[in-house]
DNA sequence: GTCTTTGCACCTAGGTGTTAACCT
DNA sequence: AGGTTAACACCTAGGTGCAAAGAC
């Protein structure tokens, strides 16, 4: 049995994670663009993946599985976290995430796998990333553990990283695994990248959104995600982490070095040459 | 005064070339992916550019000067060409453009400025690339000219390169300069990764489709660009080029080397130290 | 002979943690 | 003392023309 994840907010789930990878091809590249996309003419060429920066995943044909054909509702949509060992093993430790002034990707990133959208409806797929709690943290080496180290400091201004590939059909989304890979995040309350913007030295929690076209009028890289029928709201425990500046937890860098393919330097093979 | 491309087919055109940039902003980002965008909570930032691989470039506010507020004919819309005066250089030697088996790109790559959109309306850009005649060349080194060898290969599959910022509004397409820098040219014709399939020692003649939204029924990377009311076309002749795969004239070789940033290694003061 | 393919060194572009300096 | 910043070496990823080998 392969790793399993369970996603809470509005949906609870059990399924195997599944790992495919594909080049991108024709078929993938035009359903980004259409609305008419008929995925005919064209064959899909899939192979392993790992839990890196791989962008273009596909599921392959028949992945979302039978659909009926007229479903408009939310209620049956799904999304399931990649990688969620990945997570689970820095989540055990303790996720810390690096912000900086310029903007820092996540690692592990969010991706995942959306099952139960109308084929034909037009969706966004957003992320935002939410506090845990309203406390301030330092870390303490002597323990190795994080403590309360006082109130959360004044809110931010709310950011929203709308998927690049938006908008796009359900089918098209179903196809691929949905990669958060590009999102980075800063502590320049003043950034104009489009970053998400966090405090340092506190815990916070991403969210995946599925939102109908029809309901993406306030929709905005600068305003909270709209609440309602139209949108349906993910998250994942394994995915929460503490925002530093410099890595606190020594085992978390390791990991990172470990896993990370752009760090490959500081492996041991590498640099001790 | 600054250098003027003259542009043919549909429409004839003589205006200045302004060179402009901006790093990616919030306003750029959301404007991709949003039929209601704002534009109003974010600043502009603009710096110069050059004729390279710069992929996102903007006009600044106010660029696509005052538009009436309904005009949704096709009739308005003009297309000039950036770095006129580079693709001049090599036309005056004599074009080249490799082609590989996994894709080339091209440069000088097209870059173009649209003006005379209906801001509200959306619109696909898409590029395609015609044969200029029925003949097939050879390069005669002791002459440096290009002589007619024979006649054309029997055609080849159709390939649309659609930009990758559509579907967008006309007004996101106005403020930017769209470029075809990530358009890939293959001389094989079993591609499976979209880009443009073209027969070797060619003539060849890129052009620029404006297709309105709800004209785009029959638009397919795989298709050749529907004709009509809803789809208006530009080429430029200084782009006019010659397929190989391998370069035959010197001169070409050495304005690509000088040029081309990726090229930088082959330029004398790099390889020779 | 002529054209095409492949492996290569050399770039651009940008994502890593490290380290030392800096700030408060 | 704790947290942040900026320069840096070292990677990934991929775009160049070159030169030798291959194809026809």
């Amino acid at each position: 049995m392969l790793p399993v994840s369970t996603c809470t907010v509005n949906t609870f789930k059990r399924s195997p994670i599944v790992y495919f990878d594909i080049s991108q091809n024709l078929a993938q590249y035009w359903a980004h663009n259409s609305e008419q996309s008929t995925g005919s003419d064209s064959e899909v060429i899939t192979e392993r993946s790992s839990c890196s920066f791989d962008t273009h995943t596909d599921l392959g044909p028949g992945a979302a599985g039978p659909v009926p054909a007229a479903m408009s509702s939310m209620e049956e949509i799904q999304v399931e976290l990649q990688c969620a060992d990945l997570w689970k093993r820095f989540h055990d430790i303790g996720t810390e995430m690096i912000i900086t002034k310029a903007g820092r990707r996540m690692f592990p990133a969010m991706r995942v796998k959306i099952t139960g959208l109308d084929p034909h409806q037009q969706y966004y797929i957003a992320m935002d990333i939410v506090p845990v709690d309203n406390k301030r943290y330092r870390y303490v080496y002597h323990s190795s553990k994080w403590m309360v180290a006082g109130n959360a400091d004044s809110p931010v201004p709310p950011r929203v990283y709308i998927h690049p590939d938006s908008l796009a059909s359900g089918d098209t989304w179903m196809r691929q695994v949905v990669s958060f890979d590009k999102l980075k995040l800063t502590n320049n309350e003043l950034d104009d990248q489009g970053h998400i913007i966090l405090h340092s030295m506190h815990k916070y929690q991403p969210r995946v959104h599925v939102i109908r076209k029809d309901f993406s009028s306030d929709l905005s890289p600068t305003k909270p995600v709209p609440v309602g029928d139209g949108v349906k709201t993910f998250s994942f425990p394994e995915t929460v982490f503490t925002t530093v500046t410099a890595y606190q937890n020594q085992q978390i860098t390791r990991l990172k070095i470990d896993r990370n393919p752009f760090a490959k330097g500081f492996r041991d093979s590498g640099r001790n040459r």
